[in-house]
DNA sequence: TTCTTGACTCGCA
DNA sequence: CTGCGAGCCAAGA
């Protein structure tokens, strides 16, 4: 799954839109579930492409390893990643999500362990 | 083909 | 504990 090898932000952006409502995951989870745990900039540069994926991408469950919405001035409004992020029951607080850890959702155990 | 960039991450001062 | 620097991989010019 997830091996396109038409890119690596194909797989990034699959792995992406598989993200459960409601959840959130890191960059690095991504990158590292995709075998490049070094590459973890590389997966914010596919968000920033997601735009060129089929289907829409949900870049705003995705933020950095400390539940940050460090990619949140990248949206149509600067404030539009929080809303997204807030109408799927996430709670935002200071650009950052709330109980990060338990809404925190692993493609390694969530998608490698299946 | 080489250099630059980037929504990250870790380490050291 | 906070701040700054280097490392990292991949794609675009």
């Amino acid at each position: 799954m997830a091996e396109k090898k038409d890119g690596f932000f194909q797989d990034v952006w699959d792995v992406a839109k598989l993200i459960p409502k409601g959840r959130v995951t890191s960059y690095g989870a991504i990158a590292k579930y995709l075998g490049s745990p070094g590459a973890a900039r590389m997966v914010g540069w596919a968000m920033n492409a997601s735009h060129a994926s089929e289907k829409p991408v949900p870049a705003q469950r995705v933020v950095n390893r400390i539940g940050m919405l460090s990619g949140k001035h990248h949206f149509e409004g600067h404030n539009l990643m929080q809303e997204l992020l807030e109408n799927e029951d996430i709670k935002v607080r200071n650009n950052q999500v709330v109980e990060f850890e338990k809404l925190f959702w692993d493609p390694l155990i969530e998608l490698g362990l299946d």
